[in-house]
DNA sequence: GCAAAAAATAGCCGAAAGTATGAGTGAAAA
DNA sequence: TTTTCACTCATACTTTCGGCTATTTTTTGC
């Protein structure tokens, strides 16, 4: 490409100067010419060859600790309270919003047993309601 | 003392010999002038007129957040399910353990309006039981 | 300004939850 | 062997919830 464009460039010019139009001009036209080639090479070399600034962004991932991956229940905790291994598991349908009923059938036992599961658990969580109970237990990492 | 005059005799002798060439290829050498010139010209023009170009790397930075502190309720999940500002309320007082009546107290309206409430709250959340949507609401980042 | 939509309010009733009390059973510890 | 204790179940009662319906107030769109 740059190689035709100087041909055809000399060849404009070689025609021009048997034209003898500009014969008389020839020297500052070619200086001419000669600078508007080396600045364009100049400005050429310059955006080829100049590094790129590189701007570095930090972006902040936010990551949400997921309570429910690699839960481990506080032992310490459940047998401080004294938490019997029925409790706990009542205590787990209770977080998963199931009524009494539904823990009932689930764990095979009656309503009353339900019933007198959650008063025990209460009581040894110092609450007054189940979504106390579950709120606290969570609290207290007893469950995830 | 004879040869510091033989190599200054040496040295003129190039001296003069360059002073030819350069005479010689006067032309030649004013044209490379020119087009150095012109280079640097060319150079400067594209680095001070051209945008710099700027390579954006972005890194991301993962930070692990705990869900308690700094929390923020997840807004376009607000609007989305249509919750009231009164809805919310209850919602949050729902969520700390407190019974209908004390959150009728709490918010001087009568027993039957925190139940209408509530009644709203489980419909939109898609739930029946206040338990199910504390725990939905919480898993929808609606309240903390 | 007015109609429609949304929000807030309220009462009723059956179901569920919670309270209190008592008691039976079986396994493990003293 | 007796005692202890977790687990179970039952009854009776009170409180709280959830579902339904309806009215009033506020907001919104035309």
């Amino acid at each position: 490409m740059y190689s035709i464009s100087l041909a055809l460039l000399l060849f404009l010019l070689k025609w021009l100067e048997l034209r003898l139009i500009v014969f008389d001009h020839f020297f500052e036209i070619y200086i001419g010419c000669i600078a508007v080639l080396f600045t364009s090479l100049g400005i050429w070399l310059a955006l080829k060859l100049s590094k790129p600034i590189i701007k570095t962004v930090v972006v902040e991932k936010e990551i949400f600790v997921n309570r429910n991956e690699n839960f481990v229940p506080d032992q310490s905790k459940i047998s401080e309270l004294e938490l019997s291994k029925r409790e706990l598991e009542i205590l787990n349908l209770l977080a998963q919003g199931h009524s009494n009923q539904e823990i009932a059938a689930a764990i095979f036992v009656s309503l009353s047993t339900v019933k007198t599961h959650n008063q025990n658990l209460f009581e040894k969580l110092q609450v007054n309601r189940r979504i106390q109970a579950v709120e606290k237990a969570k609290k207290l990492n007893l469950i995830p």
